[in-house]
Formats: C-alpha cells, sequence, structure tokens
DNA sequence: GGGCTTCGTTCTATATACTGAACGGCGTCT
DNA sequence: AGACGCCGTTCAGTATATAGAACGAAGCCC
C-alpha cells in the first residue's frame, strides 16, 4: 500500500507509526495483535509497544477486553485539517457550487498523490440516483476521469515512470493497459477533458478537467452522472459548465 | 493541546510523530523548521529527522524551497476511515436524514473525547443563514448542547475529575463555573435534553441529546437553529424530533 | 482433565535513534 | 561590502527503543 521511497536514513518508530496508522485505515473494524502483526512485519514486542504506545496518545482504539485494535478518534482532526488549510480547495468553494447549481450532478474536487486521486471536496447531487462519495476517498487515477485528465499534464514518459505496465481492473470497462492508457491521453489533451465510461464504477459515466494553475497539474473537477439520466444535451451541457468552472478556477488559483 | 497521559515508558518517536501531526493539523499554512521547533520543543536536529521521514511518506509535505512544511494527503485518508469503520455513524445514517428533514435545521452526530465533543456526522440546514461545521471538529464539551448532554451522563464526581475548575469562555454566554455546570447537568438530567443557548457561537442555539447506548454515553445528537429562526413552537418540534432520534439510534445500535 | 496450541505480555543485550555542538549557506544590517 | 545573525543541515557519543526468546494465561482438542 505505502510506497517506501528508496530514501536514506529515516525514523523508524515513525515510519512504523504512519504505516500502522494506514494499516488500520485500510481495514476498518478491530484487529487482534497477531493480526497486525502477520499484515506489516514488525517483531511482536516492537508492535506491542508502539499500539500501546498510540492506543495511550488516543490515536488507536481497544475495545473493552484491551486486545483488540482499531483506529482512533484523534485521527480525525488530523486528516480533515488538511482540507482547511488547503488555499486550492477554499478558492474552489464558490466555482464548485456553481457548478453543482449548473450541472444538478455529482461534482468532485480531487488532488493526485502518486498513482491515486483523492477527493478534496464533493458537491452530492440532490437526485435519488447519485454516486457514493466522501472527502478523503482515494482512487486509481487510471480509471477516472479527474486522474486521467491529470495524468494528461504529464508526458508521456512521466506517466510510464508514474504507472506500473498492467494497470488493476475495477469493472469490465477499465483499461488495464498503460499504453493504450497513453493514446487515450494523446486524446483527452487534444478535446481538453477526459471521459471514464464506467471504468470505475458501472453505470457511472464521469467527465474530468484539469486545473492548470501548475505544470504539471495537481488538481482537477469531476461531474459523474448515472448513464441512466445521460442525453447528448446533457451531456453537452456539462461539458461547458466543466470549461467555465475550470476558467474560475484558473482565476480564483492564479496567486497560489 | 495533546493530554500526555502518565503512563509508562512510551515509544518516543510515535509520541512525536503524532503531535507533529497535531501540530500542523492545529495550525494549517506552512512553517519553517525553527518556528515548528519553538513550538513544540524537541531538539533542532531530532525535529529534523522527524520531518524528513514524515516528508518521504506523504504525511507532511514541504513547500518548493524544500524548508517550509505543512500537514500532506496521507493524513487525510486515515482520519476520514475513523467515520467509514464506525457502526453507530453507519447505524445512524437513516436517523439523521429523518432528523434533517423533520427539522429542516443543521444536525450532529458527535463522541466525547476528553474534555471535547468530535463531530462525526453532519446534515446541513438549507436554509441561507446556517452554522459552519465540519466532520473532524473538536468544540469543548461545556460550551455545547451535544457536550453537555454527554456529562450528564456522567456522576458528578466524574465530571469534577474530567473538567477543571473553571472554564475556558468561548462567548460571553459560556458558563465558566464547574459546579455551576454540574448544576444545569442535574437539570438536563431531567429533561433529558440539553440545550446551549449562545455559549458556544453567538446567535446559536443547540438542543442536544445523548445516545445512551452505553453507560456513560458516548454519542450524541444535536439540531443547531440561527436564534434569528427559533419559535416556540419551532423549538418543541425540534424537541419532539430530538427524542424521536434518540429513540430510533437507541434501537439501532441496539446490538453494539 | 491434561497436554497442546495460541496469544498477549515481560525481559534484556544490542542495535540505533536522539541530542547538543559544530558547520555552512543565506539574508541583512550598518 | 564586510560582518553579523539566523536557519537548515551534518556529526559523533550516549541514552533508549528494538527484537528474539522466555513467560503466563486462555482456549481447544483428544
Amino acid at each position: 500500500m505505502a510506497v517506501a521511497e528508496g530514501a536514506g536514513s529515516q525514523v523508524k518508530s515513525a515510519v512504523r507509526t504512519v504505516e500502522l496508522l494506514e494499516f488500520f485505515a485500510g481495514r476498518p473494524g478491530m484487529h487482534s495483535l497477531a493480526a497486525v502483526q502477520e499484515s506489516v512485519g514488525y517483531p511482536k514486542s516492537s508492535l506491542y509497544m508502539l499500539l500501546r504506545t498510540l492506543v495511550e496518545l488516543g490515536w488507536i482504539e481497544t475495545d473493552a477486553t484491551g486486545t483488540r485494535y482499531g483506529i482512533g478518534v484523534r485521527a480525525l482532526l488530523v486528516g480533515t485539517s488538511y482540507i482547511d488549510g488547503d488555499e486550492v480547495v477554499a478558492a474552489a468553494r464558490p466555482t464548485l457550487d456553481r457548478l453543482s447549481d449548473d450541472t444538478s450532478e455529482t461534482i468532485h474536487l480531487a488532488r493526485l498523490d502518486g498513482t491515486s486521486v483523492v477527493y478534496l471536496a464533493t458537491r452530492q447531487s440532490q437526485h435519488y440516483l447519485r454516486p457514493f462519495t466522501r472527502v478523503g476517498r482515494r482512487l486509481p487515477a487510471h480509471s477516472t476521469s479527474l486522474g486521467k485528465a491529470l495524468l494528461a499534464t504529464y508526458t508521456d514518459e512521466q506517466v510510464r515512470k508514474l504507472l506500473p505496465e498492467t494497470l488493476e481492473p475495477l469493472t469490465e470497462h477499465t483499461h488495464t493497459d498503460r499504453e493504450k492508457l497513453i493514446e487515450e491521453l494523446a486524446q483527452i489533451r487534444e478535446q481538453g477533458f477526459a471521459v471514464d465510461r464506467e471504468e470505475n464504477t458501472l453505470g457511472l459515466r464521469c467527465f474530468g478537467i484539469a486545473v492548470p494553475y501548475r505544470t504539471p497539474a495537481r488538481d482537477a473537477v469531476s461531474c459523474s452522472v448515472p448513464v441512466a439520466r445521460l442525453t447528448p444535451a446533457h451531456e453537452q451541457m456539462i461539458k461547458d459548465a466543466l470549461f467555465d468552472a475550470r476558467d474560475r478556477l484558473l482565476l480564483a488559483t492564479r496567486r497560489l
């Protein structure tokens, strides 16, 4: 899960601390010491001390017996603060509201982190049929319109370095070949936006556009529509609204 | 900020790691090494290694120069996973939706953590005039209806152990005397719900009720209303809806 | 019911992370 | 321009966290 960078001397306990937190985040629910040990591979005794420390600090919680561990409340505050402190998210707020009003569909603002995109802000569609989303959620870049729009601002060579040759499929429509994806990126650069045709979630088509306030781009906005509700006219309207939103966001972030 | 529990040997780097994360969470924006050092008090060189490690892992980010630090994207995922994995939050979803529909006001589900309450879920009022809220936000227990409803499920003696003698005022209406608060808690036990009369935010009155699926209670729901919109009839309707929501939540969480 | 496995916890030598001082680069003040 | 002060970075001795094994307590099988 976590990419261990091949860098020089790191503080071992710090690495383990965040790896542990990421482990618990990735597997909600309570886990025994042995189960955690199995997954992370640290010696039992070392793990034991670490867990005890984190429990005392409230970052990990135990059940009543004290032998099963899960993520703690303290972790919650830190995560959300990333959003609070981000100038781009703050500057994007009115644009996202506007985009949500214009399209009446679910809107996402996301950031590329490694090979994933992370949702930074969402505007939920008020329709009964709507995609499930949550700020902080991570999705593979190669299967989302957001990710593809962002990858298209990288050179082909950079993309080859970033992504593995074969990509993990999420639905039957996911493109799993990196070179095929790179061909698609060229097309995305031409038309200015990316489309996800049920590559990430069956029944959902997404339109994504990068916000190039820096190069390569870091953030993108998207609009997700259930295919059941999509008409050519609606699609055109969404694309227009996205281009408009992109321009507004560029303006709002030009000083960042 | 972080309450250093007086327990036995802890893993120093782990403690510092989460303390650092909490520092960055508490002060959004970028900070120089010296500024961080000033705040947390660790030796410069120790801090330097820790920061470098966390930057490599993506939990802390640097600006272009590499000398100013801020919270990183990686922290975001872990925080939100606490919500995702929580059975109470999951079970409460339909009840919160219903409460939001019934009252048309802002709804909160929160959990007591030390002397603070932490928002676990919110339903925003669709009115133009609405309180600012965010999941993960922490507020003092003594100044909120949520916190007071929860504290009322503790004994007076437990409350005395938990809270300091004088409480920090947030507005001119905040009760700052612990013994006065304890008197109010007795009244809350009688009537079954708590009220915050602009003690936390000027112009905002909140009604809170504990969900006693365990004793003492851990979670509470509240409804926040701008005083400008509050009439006796509206207030009665809100209280009824809260009692109803409490009963539903008890039912939904009886197996947890 | 006894022995066996499994799991959490404690113990102690050893590897290693921490610290305080020294270094070097940069901006600034006179 | 020169010197000072500030800040990030490196270095080496020492305090300390780590890891493997031993311990103790449940639960399980026969």
